[in-house]
DNA sequence: CGATCTTACGGGATTCGTAAACATA
DNA sequence: TATGTTTACGAATCCCGTAAGATCG
């Protein structure tokens, strides 16, 4: 076997703090997983760099010197793989981006902390807006890049799809379909049933789904948020159902969600964009990152 | 995730060959496993390391600049590796083993192997003499420590046992008895049997074996040397039971070795030496290391 | 008895190798 | 078609975290 780099940090934590338990709680890993680790280390080296005996680890010689080392290797290590970084890292420039709320509160965040991860120079300006804004403002050039489920009239756009999108059943946690494994659009309708605004294209998948499977639903009232639909789910007006992006944010405000079986709803969505070949370096990097790292995320 | 030594080694090797395949070759690892690790590190540089375009890989200009830093970072990285392990080697000294010839045969190379590895600087003189012998051999101070069966008489030497060892059965490979999946020595004593030499500790196990179970062997010849029994057994001559040590060389000679269930005949494998304190360095970090590494190494 | 380190064991993630698909001269 | 790379998937390995044990003040 041979030593590791995870090895070499976890030998400095613990040389410098002098315990186990310190250097386990800065490292993030348990103190028996360090300690393990500190003893493969010694067997690798070929002998003890601690002592022991009493209470509290103190280096010895050889570990005192090899301290030394580890320590300017580790700077090394670290100092070469920020220069290649860099080397690959934008120097400038912006990402617009135009998505739907869906998309923006649930998605986007965490994408988007990669994106500045990997290229804290870039400027990210972004307009979380409804479908149709979203189109018009790629169309527009105010935004680059749109991210939205794929809309019916394209307007000449390119679309890229990276996930498919099912939608789920939202009900109260105290409602009776609450303990169900799985919901039907039918049991849906037999509840007063929440909706987004008329015009809008969830609100055009729903009705679909139950005129597919021939129950209407008893619309109780309508919404142009979705986050204001699960507050009016919350309190128990009725029950709804949105796309499975939103599903961590409904599970937040302690809603029951639930898959919906039967006719499926699925809708792609993807990134809306003028020409695949006239993307600013910005825009492109971010559209190899959404289309590689989003593949396989799905929500019940 | 971060870069590992490993994917600096194969993005070293493979920048250098200029092939997958070759380096795949060098690194003693398949081609696929290669491919994926350049990619993984690819994923964490943030960009191409190589431009795969032709069929041959070339280095893109970031990944010449890596190259360099990578084969500096490696060499720094073996040379402080290096230099704790040659801290923790004996310098100079030498390493005097009895072993009786089971042993020294078997899982003893593999040991002294492992031990040359970490201290290359040591002379080792060994002497693989009968049981009897070796006692004499630790006595006499001719040999430091001596690896053997647990004796009768310690003749006050102190034992330190690392193994124990349980006799197997050995049969040609065409005997009836070749196709069970154990035998008892009440089976053995059935076809001829060929033992060890009269006085052998080896002898007076495998005899009071058979008047345990109430069955006198039909001794058929006598050896004194275990390898000898193998080829006896091997030409047809009889059946034999050796101490599973010799599992290995039994089965190198083709022969069928089979577990002896029943009355259980084990003894304890150990280091016969003089004075614990007493001991050299080379002895007393061979020791460790037998005591250490050897705890669980059964064969059937 | 309390704090700290070690050992033992089950679960999860990573990595490897085999096999098959793919690209290119 | 032959060489060389990538993708897919089953299997083995490694590493971590939880829980129990050991040691010292």
């Amino acid at each position: 076997m041979s030593a590791t780099v995870k090895q070499l940090r976890a030998f400095v934590a613990v040389a410098r703090t002098r315990s186990l338990a310190e250097a386990s709680a800065q490292l993030h890993i348990s103190q028996p997983a360090l300690s393990v680790a500190i003893r493969n280390l010694e067997g690798v080296a070929g002998g003890p760099l601690f002592n022991r005996d009493s209470r509290q680890l103190a280096l010895t010689p050889e570990g005192r010197e090899f301290l030394a080392r580890a320590e300017q290797l580790l700077r090394n290590w670290d100092q070469s793989l920020d220069a290649i970084q860099q080397r690959f890292r934008l120097q400038h420039g912006q990402l617009s981006l135009a998505a739907i709320p869906a998309f923006a509160l649930n998605r986007l965040p965490a994408l988007l902390a990669q994106f500045h991860h990997r290229h804290p120079d870039i400027n990210i300006v972004l307009e979380d807006i409804v479908m149709e804004r979203v189109i018009d403002a790629v169309q527009a050039g105010r935004a680059e890049l749109g991210i939205s489920f794929c809309p019916d009239d394209l307007g000449g756009l390119e679309f890229a799809p990276f996930d498919r999108d099912r939608f789920i059943a939202v009900v109260p946690p105290d409602h009776p379909l609450a303990g169900r494994e799985a919901l039907r659009w039918r049991d849906l309708a037999k509840a007063p049933f929440i909706a987004m605004n008329r015009g809008s294209a969830v609100r055009r998948w729903t009705d679909g789904a139950f005129a597919r499977c021939g129950a209407g639903a008893r619309l109780l009232c309508e919404a142009n948020q979705l986050s204001t639909i699960g507050q009016l789910v919350k309190v128990g007006l009725g029950v709804s159902a949105v796309p499975s992006l939103c599903g961590a944010q409904m599970r937040d405000y302690g809603l029951a969600c639930l898959p919906l079986a039967g006719p499926v709803v699925a809708q792609e969505v993807g990134v809306l964009l003028r020409s695949r070949g006239a993307l600013s370096a910005p825009a492109a990097a971010f559209l190899e990152l959404v289309t590689g790292t989003q593949a396989g995320a799905a929500d019940a």
